[in-house]
DNA sequence: TTCCAGTCTGTGAACGCTCCCAGAAACATT
DNA sequence: AATGTTTCTGGGAGCGTTCACAGACTGGAA
């Protein structure tokens, strides 16, 4: 294999030297027209490619940014979120010649991996990914100084890591509301855990609507599986065997509680009615398929990356964006 | 913020030469006891990490992969595929101190972007994910002679890119056989999109049990979304109204199928079965859930990588890897 | 003793790029 | 004509490694 054409050869075949090449390459001040375009078609003629390594050795900046994805237990997050944020962070960033490298944070291990490629300097940003509270990583962050954003808030540090998330809480109050104004009477929800953003969010939105009306006994928390929905809702019918609706934090969840509601022989929405929360592709697939609040996923995504580059470049504290949800009515509620 | 320690730093601590530290680091022969622990200490004292790109400098390996992504359509891919393999081949390549880059292919300015980064010798090899019959991108990974693997089957390149992928014919045959042997007796099909490997090989395991029995009659053609799902079964439904099951090459266009099933009036499994294939999330969640084929992701994305470091490793040319399918029964058929 | 093989260490020379500085060339101003 | 200012160019130095080589030091065999 013939070695591949450095700086020097280009240099060569345009009749310049190496400086005005790499002039010409970074776009710097001060390159005569004329041999702009002798080193252009030189490099076209030699098919060169900047070597990034020897690039990186002497700016000190490595082109690329780390995903880091937090993610405790193995199966929880099946989460179209990752793909979505991973396409369009992929895309994104590489409009910019950036390169998105994923690196997993589940254990000590990986996150003394993570640590170690940070500080080793091999990425310009970090994009923290469903980081949990208290999360080590992020002190480790802190003290490196290095630009990081979250995709939804990682709480406890919500001024500490900027972030793009959607208005979980007016979403849980849309859709409360909702119920309250289909004139369902005594609300039930199921939330997610409480060490997540969408978990307390979504519980506050629904208290805000209820507020006294939201009493412990019509709350129960699941884990966003749709086993733990089944459960949820097997606990809330055995305490109140009277409500009418119940507004359940992830499709997922409500996908569970449905099928408790099918086999306790309540009729969905006619005796309860069922609000979900995402409108992943469970929604439409669940019989009856959920009404349930729509995030704009994408939109976060892309938020996300975009705050991440204005830290990149230099931008002053960057300010936290929020996405507004929509219901979507379908035929649980 | 104080200047990272290097090489020299390490050396000074030490006491040796930087040529010791570096044979300390790349566990080379020679090194003496005294040597090797005295290193080692220094390198803990500075808290000295490699500098990966003056490292791949000189050694011209960069120590990542790149996972090229195509996908023609933004949507119809929200294949937990994606999520499974993304993270198994982290998990994996990061026990190897390998990073992962993510890069997508959709149109051609991301290929060229991939090839740049590529002919850049950015990356030591290549995981291609639903790479599509006749995509221009591997013809130029063969110009290139980098490693490259694929996971599940490039359509006619079969012996070029090796890959892994799960059993789809025979996966197929075991859910047709399973409803021949239920009594069913006019069995249709709808198969997924017939440049896929999964279209392809789906319908031929069907067509391998059924025989002549396979009419073109009976065979619908979808493309993995649930809307199509419907509308196949409609025509399928339209053309031979008689029939007593279908085997649906995807558990999302399955549930699509199943509401067609439902607003004709026809109750599943009593009237037809109903057979789905990946088992999917979806695939517990629809009414009645639909008993179809499990694939083994996990394992498909963990030999898919065991296949890449292989190669990369420089191991001779290496055999497919496919794997077994298993028949999940619940209540759809 | 001499010699050799094996073990261990230090050093110069790359790797391919950017940065900086010195200086040439072109043009404008006195 | 002399001077200053701006535009443009070339080349040395250095980024942090690995690699090859030369040399030093061991311990044993001749």
């Amino acid at each position: 294999m013939a070695k591949r054409p450095t700086i020097h050869d280009v240099a060569a075949a345009a009749g310049v030297s190496r400086g005005t090449v790499s002039r010409v390459l970074n776009d710097d001040r001060y390159v005569s027209p004329a041999a702009h375009a002798a080193v252009r078609r030189a490099i076209a003629e030699t098919g060169y490619i900047v070597n990034r390594n020897a690039r990186s050795l002497v700016t000190q900046r490595s082109g690329s940014v780390v995903m880091v994805l937090s993610e405790p237990h193995e199966k929880v997050f099946e989460d179209p979120n990752y793909s979505t944020t991973i396409r369009t962070a992929t895309r994104r960033l590489g409009d910019r010649d950036v390169s998105l490298v994923i690196m997993l944070a589940g254990d000590d291990g990986d996150r003394e991996r993570v640590v170690r490629y940070l500080r080793g300097g091999h990425a310009d940003g970090v994009l923290l990914m469903s980081t949990h509270a208290g999360d080590p990583l992020v002190d480790e962050l802190e003290s490196m100084r290095i630009p990081a954003v979250a995709c939804g808030a990682v709480i406890g540090k919500e001024n500490v890591i900027p972030y793009a998330a959607a208005d979980d809480r007016e979403g849980a109050r849309q859709m409360t509301r909702y119920l309250v104004e289909r004139g369902r009477r005594k609300i039930a929800t199921i939330t997610g855990p409480m060490d997540t953003p969408g978990g307390i969010q979504r519980l506050e939105g629904f208290a805000d609507v209820l507020g006294r009306k939201a009493s412990k006994k019509l709350i129960e928390h699941g884990d966003w599986t749709q086993l733990s929905g089944e459960s949820a809702m097997a606990r809330l019918l055995e305490r109140t065997p009277d409500l009418d609706a119940v507004f359940v934090a992830s499709d997922l969840m409500a996908a569970g509680a449905l099928s408790t509601l099918r086999a306790a022989g309540r009729r969905v929405p006619d005796d309860v009615a069922v609000g979900g929360f995402d409108d992943s592709s469970v929604a439409a697939t669940t019989h009856p398929p959920l009404t349930t609040i729509r995030q704009p996923l994408a939109e976060v995504a892309e938020a996300t990356v975009r705050l991440l580059l204005a830290l990149i470049d230099g931008a002053g504290p960057v300010e936290p964006v929020i996405l507004p949800t929509r219901l979507v009515v379908r035929e649980s509620a």
